[in-house]
RNA sequence: GCGGGUGUGGCGGAAUUGGUAGACGCGCUGGUUUUAGGUACCAGUUUCUUUGAAGUGGGGGUUCGAUUCCCUCCACCCGCACCA
């Protein structure tokens, strides 16, 4: 009996798997570009091939294909794409810990994240599909590498890595755990290495003051962007240095402080502190403690400031007779500015708390008030008039720093001096699952490039992982080849590259995933830029950077005509979960906890009680995952996608509760029941419309059109939550609605039936699908247009009003829309309660905002 | 440490961007239906000392009016250049 019921219920599963394969039989969303329809770009960022998908996957492409249908609904050419950011180190990690080979680890993977994902029903264009560690993807990738280095865009440069001195490898931040190896457990060193490098800064500038013009993107990202790049003013200053010939070059963005300066510090990088460490054996063992910091400018900046006095001074540009200690100091950084400041303690926290440390003179020279300020432990950063300073006192702090360069440049001994901090890209790895780097190294030519007959250069498939290094390195044949400029024995560069590379472009290989070049000009020309790009927040910065580069870089060697790539941008939350942890302290899957006949929550396995833990990112490590496979085997992939949509807005982090997949699966049983139970009491379909409707018909019809003119603008902005609360409400209205004989109350019910399944197809394209035909369609949803409302029902003549007492709310009137402000001020001051909360009060003002909001004064 | 963000009932959140705080959903309470229910339907649900008052992380300010703007403090989250 239980299995009857059950089937008189929706079978998701088989409707979903029906109508999938209806879409791939009829190629729904194949697309071509042409150049006589609008097009519009939706794209989410492309999956790492880890094995399977998550649900922050399914939160994010539930997203995109939300917009990619209704986009498609609307009349655009839509292309929607998916393919796999498939080169990285855990492919490594696997073929080092399970003996598989990377590349069939990552097919296998993105086999059955495939799979997954068609089991999603997503609109999209599979026969699209790229993965990046094809080499149909990365050979044309080199093609690129080529023509940037052609145009200067790449260069070699020495640059710091962290070294695994036990497997002999170079490690990534990631891979560094308290300063030291995640694997061997060796302490990291810093080390130089030769690596390749973009060009990027060339174009800090240009990528600073485009993303005024990217109008479609968060202002955080913007922002995040702008500081990340970090254009500052200030001024290259030369410090001579006593006994010695070349001076100290320093860029300080205060040299308005330049007289409260009482020390110098430079990185343990600086060439200086290199030469100097070769005879001085506390500056050699502090730059091997900073050695052993790791490269990132978080352990840098978080570690506790310490220097050494390396015995130097320099001689004050402007105060005759005064000289400053040279110290080397952890906390200056090689990479921003010359590697070297002036340290003025009184105005900088990190200075002053350098100075304490050491003793150092703390001279304030800038006053809030003209008085001395007292420093003590905290810098005095805000604005005021310099003191203290010769010719400069009783200046603000920026015609001081205006004032300081003009001497200085007058001394020859400084200039202004405009400083980012965005470093070129450095792009080597060295390792196997990546990008060949095509170069090659020859004794007598020097390094020169693959020729372009010879792409792509191929990664080799027999490599071992059990010694360590780099596989490439230790290939027998792979390295060794002739040189294209000379004929003779060279090598290869056995360098790959960085994984954001691969992802810096695939948007634009999408619009010609088969041409046998980069990408096609007429293709790229027609789809680019992405008009609508979707992803966590936590590639703000980073990839996008990257992607904005590379669009420019392929503008200058002719391949494409888009600046920028993403003109809309939207960043999705995280999936989050509760942390359940056993009675012994073990982490549980939310699969191994249930609830208890009193309400409490049990371990399944031993019903010992679970203790509850905080609501976290999903993690691995902490157990609170949930299988997407298992949600939608059991929900269905449209209860699951209208469930990630529907609680809460998509920017913002979502919990994830089974309480909340259940409530999506019973709309989902819901509407269907409704649309199957109660479709004979509608129209036929392509009914004529009457001419006239009673009140309870029209009704129905003013909310039918208000939900299309509410949904359609919350898509729009990408507020699914938000349309989502407004179907459910107009599923309310419609299940409240007496049926009526008369052929326009069957009319208006034909019309709202149609309407809810339309609104909801972008969400849950399968079920509407079904109820589509079940309403007697024999064409497909997924090729009919969007609704439209009629702007004559959505019109109210009469709309309600709140009437306030000093602030404070009394009543609520109803007047006609557009009602004369002095009327509505009449009718609101008649009102019984407002003349209550007046009492004797005298009125002192009224006022009325018109279709708003009444406010008495008293 | 630096940069960016978030904070509203028991829970997820809404609020036309300065104008009725708590839409919509979950949960809970009561009722109806059903052979049964982890079913369906109906009603209620911010709190309190309830003719009223308080209330959007805490404190202060601007305003006729503040979840929204400003200052300050607290908590949590994201990024920091070799994870993707």
């Amino acid at each position: 009996m239980k299995r009857e019921k059950a089937m008189s219920r929706y079978n998701a599963k088989e409707v979903e798997a029906k109508w999938q394969a209806s879409w791939a039989e009829h190629k729904s969303f194949e697309v071509e570009a042409d150049p006589a329809r609008p097009k519009y770009y939706v794209l989410e960022m492309f999956p790492y091939p880890s094995g399977r998908i998550h649900i922050g996957h399914v939160r994010n492409y539930t997203m995109g294909d939300v917009v990619a249908r209704y986009k498609k609904a609307q009349g655009f050419n839509v292309l929607h794409p998916m393919g796999w950011d498939a080169f990285g180190l855990p492919a490594e990690n696997a073929a080092r810990d399970k003996g598989v080979h990377p590349a069939d680890w990552t097919y296998a993977n993105i086999a059955h994240m495939r799979d997954e994902l068609k089991g999603m029903g997503l609109s999209l264009d599979w026969s699209k599909e790229i993965a990046t560690c094809h080499p149909g993807y990365y050979g044309h990738q080199q093609k690129l590498f080529l023509d940037f280095f052609k145009k200067g865009l790449v260069y070699r440069k020495e640059s710091w890595v962290n070294w695994d001195p036990i497997d002999m490898t170079v490690l990534a931040n990631e891979q560094v755990i308290d300063g030291k190896g995640w694997r061997s457990g060796a302490v990291v060193e810093k080390r130089k290495l030769d690596q390749w490098m973009f060009r990027i800064s060339d174009y800090s500038e240009e990528l600073l003051n485009a993303l005024e013009k990217l109008d479609r993107w968060p202002d955080r990202v913007r922002l995040m962007q702008q500081n990340w790049i970090g254009r500052s003013t200030g001024a290259h200053i030369a410090f001579d240095i006593i006994g010695e010939d070349d001076p100290l070059n320093i860029y300080t963005t205060r040299p308005d402080t330049l007289f409260g300066a009482s020390f110098m510090a430079v990185s343990a990088d600086h060439p200086l502190t290199q030469r100097l460490a070769k005879d001085n054996p506390a500056v050699r063992d502090f730059v091997a403690e900073c050695h052993r910091m790791g490269t990132s400018e978080e352990a840098i900046e978080k570690a506790e400031k310490k220097g050494v006095d390396m015995g130097l001074k320099v001689a004050h540009p402007f105060i005759k007779g005064k000289t400053l200690p040279v110290y080397v100091a952890n906390f200056v950084l090689m990479d921003y500015g010359t590697g070297a400041i002036f340290g003025c303690p009184a105005h900088d926290q990190r200075d002053l708390d350098f100075a304490r440390k050491y003793g150092l003179d703390v001279t304030p020279v800038v006053s809030p008030d003209d008085q001395t300020p007292e420093i003590g432990d905290t810098a005095y950063v805000g604005p005021g008039r310099i003191i203290n300073s010769d010719f400069l006192n009783g200046l603000e702090v920026e015609a001081a720093k205006a004032e300081v360069i003009r001497r200085l440049e007058e001394l020859g001994k400084g200039a202004e001096k405009v400083n980012y901090r965005l470093r070129d890209w450095g792009l080597s790895r060295q390792r196997y699952w990546g990008c060949p780097i095509p170069m090659i190294h020859c004794a007598k030519c020097g390094t020169v490039a693959e020729r372009e007959e010879n792409l792509p250069v191929k990664l080799p498939d027999d490599v071992t992982f059990d010694k360590p290094g780099n596989p490439l390195d230790h290939h027998p044949t792979w390295k060794h080849v002739n040189c294209p400029e000379c004929g003779g024995e060279a090598t290869r560069e056995t360098d790959t590259m960085d994984t954001f590379v691969d992802s810096s472009w695939y948007f634009a290989r999408f619009c010609s995933p088969r041409a046998d070049k980069p990408v096609e000009r007429d293709k790229v020309d027609y789809w680019l830029p992405v008009d609508q790009y979707i992803g966590g927040i936590e590639h703000a910065i980073l990839h996008l950077l990257y992607s904005r580069f590379y669009s420019r870089a392929m503008m200058q060697t002719g391949w494409s005509h888009v600046e920028e790539p993403f003109a809309g941008l939207f960043t999705q939350g995280m999936v989050t979960h509760e942390t359940y942890k056993s009675a012994s302290g073990e982490w549980l899957l939310p699969d191994e906890v249930d609830q208890n006949d009193a309400g409490n929550l049990i371990e399944i396995a031993t019903g010992k009680p679970v203790t509850v833990g905080g609501v976290e990112k999903m993690s691995k490590s902490k157990k609170n995952v949930v299988d997407p496979g298992a949600i939608i085997e059991k929900f269905g992939a449209d209860a699951a996608r209208w469930y990630v949509l529907s609680d809460s807005p998509p920017d913002r982090d979502m919990e994830w509760t089974d309480a909340g997949a259940t409530g999506a699966w019973r709309f989902v049983q819901r509407l269907h029941r409704y649309i199957l139970e109660n479709r004979d009491m509608a129209a036929a379909p392509g009914t004529a419309m009457p001419g006239e409707f009673s009140d309870a018909a029209m009704k129905l019809r003013k909310a039918a059109h208000k939900t299309i003119t509410q949904v359609t603008e919350n898509i729009e902005e990408l507020h699914f939550n938000n349309a989502i609360a407004r179907i459910y409400e107009f599923m309310k209205a419609l299940s409240e609605y007496k049926f009526e004989a008369g052929e326009d109350g069957k009319w208006a019910l034909r019309e709202s039936m149609e309407v809810i399944v339309q609104l909801i197809a972008p969400m849950m394209p399968h079920l509407a699908e079904e109820l589509w035909q079940a309403l007697g369609h024999d064409t497909m949803l997924v090729e009919t247009a969007w609704p439209k409302a009629d702007p004559v029902l959505i019109v109210e003549d009469r709309i309600t009003m709140a009437v306030q007492v000093k602030g404070k709310l009394r009543a609520t009137i109803e007047v006609a829309l557009n009602e004369e402000s002095k009327r509505v001020e009449e009718i609101a001051l008649a009102e019984k309660k407002v003349q209550n909360a007046i009492g004797d009060a005298p009125i002192r003002k009224v006022i009325v905002v018109p279709n708003r909001i009444v406010n008495v004064v008293i």
